[in-house]
RNA sequence: GCGGAAGUGGCGAAAUUGGCAGACGCACCAGACUUAGGAUCUGGCGGGGUAACCCAUAGGGGUUCAAGUCCCCUCUUCCGCACCA
């Protein structure tokens, strides 16, 4: 059949063709209405920010996803994959300075292009529901939604200590600062200053958070560990301690281990503590020595080396009372002591707690011991002894309780004598929103010189971002440079009064967009709520694993804010979140400095876009590192070329079977069909849970390789038209999710004139992929030493006597008679000699 | 320091429940064919050995008829958190 001139498979002449045809008919990925009889998926990935070009992360991002919804499509459901552009955000700024274009423009440009690319990839997106943050009728939600959080006491203002990345010459989130660095500036320092910030309030919803991460199981363990480490949660007490000679002045301190106060041989406050001040009045030596400390600090928190500072103390000559045993112990300001953390203020119990331990040492603090391991004395019980598996001694009436228990009643003594209690306490800090950029989403406050801070009513949203700016790099919000913005009048009283010119972070449009993707184009809410109930919780959400923490944990939290107003009923955004690996490229994450950055442009036109597809499938797990090698894509694509062959070759054969039907097949016929259904089955099984496209792809390779292998048997009718024709639909059917050009062009090419996505997944047929002779293996001591030849169906005996009959075994036991046969069905045979 | 993931041929990897280690692909080697192409086809390809066989899943121990898979110890790499009381 090859003998003639042979169509070569070449990509370009046949994806530009369905791009044509499927930009021509945006119904095709189109969600349906809730009406509908089918079940939904919501399958989402998460959305680029328009930086102008896809990169080879999101190739595989969307590749995954696109996949998956095709599969579904296939499946009968009724898919929901809609695509947006997370727009707001610095590098518009950058652009702005850099080239003189403004923000929108640069970014409505990028957005166009992108899309081209998408279109290229072939990726089934529903456009119908696009979301660009940056416009209005998006981000006029994002300031609704503001306004609701401030009525309800979950945004406010408050001076605060913030991280200031100078190059973005704006403020950043902690979750946005990486190893005391910017996250988008990796070489750079964040300082520390004190501004007037917007905060959401997401520590009100900290328990909220935690708790949700149990019933996430269709979420990464790595994902829930490290949001379970993000928020910090840490059961202890709090206790006072009064001031000696200071009139009803207390220091509350925050312990885990109340057990050991006995212990505590002297208190320690943060350097910030605001009853420094008092405890050091006329004394300028301490004083110096106090800001000497802060200042220390603040630098090594400035170079990540915080961990890396000597421990430092200074003793204030002042004492405070354990409210316990009344003991007078001395107040110390130490460095290692953090304000932001609990009360600011801590007992230190050197006997039981390691760096207590080496505090006291180095200033000779008195060292005791108040707990006594289980099993040994007092003396031999280590020091510091930190387990919390032992014996209250010298401590009072409490001495011989446990560890555990003994917090109980501690806890207990304090609540009753009025100077403790049992405390919660979490590390996750509120979200800081407020940036000084220009490109984001104004807040929608008004400051009154009469009425103070005055929210925007709703019916003037949206607070629209002006377009014809001057963007400067000076420091401080560049909106209060635009006097037509700043110079407004008061919502209550009508004076003069002046905006809010600080903008949101873009975390915020990210935390609520797929909400927005079933009802973009509402203008009296941020969506509809009926429809948020047919669609939501999403399905599966798939991303990078650097959103673990930040956009995942915020979005979580939206969620749980917007349910409160009432707006949805789901607890949770998404059921199922999926975290893909890096793409990396010699051993390296891809990036301009190192110069190993791939294009998927120029892979496309090399390769096209379903080789480019199904490599960034083919070559790891999703969830693993994918080591970008281009001999890979040209293997890949190479693959589709045979397929291309094959499928080109006999497609007359199978299109002219249509409609007939084949009985009882036997030979190459039932060993092809055989393989086929092994095939599906195996395919079908990595959609449904274990998403290995990687063997999924390989499956395809070894089916692909048996039919050409077998293709002698096509020609010449061996094997019937209408096996052909199934052989050859279920293969294009299953190439669908990761070549979907191929498969459309095959598709037609078979005489099919439906879309491939609404034709059924094909299913396996159990009896025909059985085999009806196994190849079982025969160990002597665990040693393969034959392999025999059974039916299927041979019970335990027939394998035994088979095994026992074989000659190479009947050598190996040279006269002996096994102790014990081990079967196992299917699978093999040991013999146990002795 | 704490927490998590991982370590298998020259390379990417596979082995779904403890059951034939290396599927599938890349690279490489040999050959065929040729319209000399970014081809295509056939065969080979963990290490040692002429062979029968032996050895091999980071290293060491263990459990088991049987271990890449389970347990203990050690090493290495990556990721997250980190003076959090």
């Amino acid at each position: 059949m090859a003998d003639e001139k042979e169509l070569r498979y070449d990509p370009s002449a046949i994806e530009p063709k369905w791009q044509a045809k499927w930009a021509a008919n945006p119904a095709m990925y189109a969600a349906e209405p809730e009406t509908t009889e089918k079940p939904k998926y919501y399958v989402l990935e998460m959305l680029p920010y328009p930086s102008g070009k896809l990169h080879m992360g999101h190739v595989r991002n969307y590749s995954i996803g696109d996949a998956l919804a095709r599969y579904m499509w296939m499946q009968g459901y009724n898919v929901l994959h809609p695509m947006g552009w997370d727009a707001f955000g610095l590098p518009a700024e950058n652009a702005a300075l850099k080239n003189n274009t403004p923000p929108r423009e640069w970014t409505l440009s990028n957005i166009a292009a992108m899309k081209v690319q998408f279109q290229r990839l072939g990726m089934g997106f529903d456009w119908a529901n696009e979301v660009t943050t940056c416009l209005p009728d998006y981000y006029r939600w994002n300031q609704w939604f503001f306004l609701r959080m401030y009525e309800r006491g979950l945004a406010y203002r408050k001076q605060s200590k913030v991280n200031w990345c100078s190059l973005c010459a704006t403020v950043l989130a902690n979750e946005q600062v990486i190893d005391g660095r910017c996250w988008r500036h990796e070489d750079n320092i964040v300082e520390q200053r004190n501004l007037e910030q917007w905060f959401y309030r997401i520590t009100r919803y900290a328990q909220e958070l935690l708790d949700g991460l149990d019933k996430l199981d269709g979420w990464p363990d790595k994902v829930r560990t490290m949001q379970r480490n993000w928020i910090g949660r840490s059961e202890g007490t709090e206790v006072d301690f009064a001031v000696e000679d200071l009139d009803g002045a207390k220091i509350r301190v925050f312990t885990t281990r109340v057990d050991t106060i006995f212990g505590a041989t002297s208190v320690q406050l943060a350097p910030e503590h605001p009853l420094v001040a008092k405890l050091t009045a006329d004394n300028k030596d301490i004083e110096l020595q106090i800001s000497a400390m802060i200042d220390e600090q603040k630098v090594a928190r400035e170079t990540d080396n915080l961990g890396a500072i000597d421990k430092q103390g200074i003793a204030l000559g002042r004492y405070a009372i354990n409210p316990y045993s009344g003991e007078r112990v001395p107040i110390w300001v130490a460095n290692y002591v953090l304000m932001e953390y609990g009360t600011g203020a801590i007992m230190s119990v050197p006997g039981h707690d390691e760096r207590d331990f080496e505090f006291a040492t180095k200033y000779g603090i008195e060292i005791r011991r108040v707990i006594r391991q289980v099993g040994d004395s007092e003396e031999d019980t280590p020091m510091p002894f930190v387990s919390e598996e032992g014996i209250l001694i010298n401590s009072g009436e409490f001495d011989g309780l446990i560890c555990g228990e003994a917090q109980r009643k501690l806890q207990q003594v304090a609540a009753e004598g009025g100077f403790g209690e049992a405390k919660v306490t979490f590390r996750l800090r509120d979200w800081g929103v407020s940036r000084q950029r220009y490109w984001g989403t104004p807040i929608p406050m008004v400051n009154c010189p009469t009425h103070g801070l005055v929210p925007v009513p709703d019916d003037q949203l949206p607070v629209l971002l002006p377009e014809k700016i001057e963007i400067t790099q000076q420091g401080g919000s560049p909106l209060a440079q635009v006097p037509e913005f700043l110079n407004t009048t008061c919502p209550k009283c009508d004076g003069p009064s002046t905006r809010e010119t600080d903008t949101m972070d873009t975390f915020v449009d990210s935390s609520w967009y797929f909400y927005r993707y079933i009802d973009a184009k509402n203008d009296k809410a941020p969506f509809d709520s009926a429809k948020a109930r047919y669609w939501f919780p999403i399905d599966q959400y798939i991303g990078g694993v650097e959103h673990a923490i930040l956009h995942l944990i915020y979005s979580r939290f939206w969620t749980k804010v917007m349910r409160d107003l009432g707006m949805i009923e789901n607890d949770e955004p998404a059921t199922r979140q999926f975290s893909q690996g890096m793409v990396i490229k010699d051993g390296a994450k891809m990036s301009k400095s190192r110069g190993n950055v791939v294009s998927p442009d120029d892979m496309i036109a090399r390769y096209g876009a379903d080789a480019t597809r199904m490599y960034s499938l083919f070559a790891a797990p999703p969830d693993r590192d994918l080591d970008w090698q281009e001999d890979g894509v040209a293997g890949t694509s190479r693959f589709l070329s045979r397929v291309f062959r094959l499928v080109h070759r006999y497609a007359p054969i199978a299109a002219g079977a249509k409609g007939q039907t084949y009985s009882a097949p036997t030979g190459t016929s039932l060993a092809l069909l055989r393989k086929l259904h092994q095939t599906i089955a195996k395919i079908t099984l990595d959609f449904s849970g274990r998403w290995h496209f990687n063997t999924s792809i390989a499956a395809v390779m070894e089916l692909v390789n048996e039919l050409i292998a077998a293709e002698g048997a096509f020609a010449s009718g061996e094997v019937p038209a209408a096996v052909v024709a199934e052989l050859l639909r279920s293969l294009v059917l299953m190439l669908a999710p990761f070549a979907p050009f191929l498969a459309a062009e095959f598709w037609s090419e078979l005489g099919e004139e439906g879309e491939v996505l609404r034709t059924p997944w094909p299913v396996s047929d159990a009896a025909l992929a059985k085999e009806d002779e196994i190849e079982v293996p025969v160990q002597i001591n665990g040693k393969l030493r034959a392999v025999i030849r059974v039916i299927a169906e041979a019970d335990r005996a027939a394998i035994e006597a088979a095994a026992l009959a074989d000659e190479k075994i009947i050598e190996w036991l040279a006269g002996k008679t096994p102790v014990k046969i081990i079967i196992v069905q299917g699978k093999l045979v040991n013999l146990v000699v002795k």
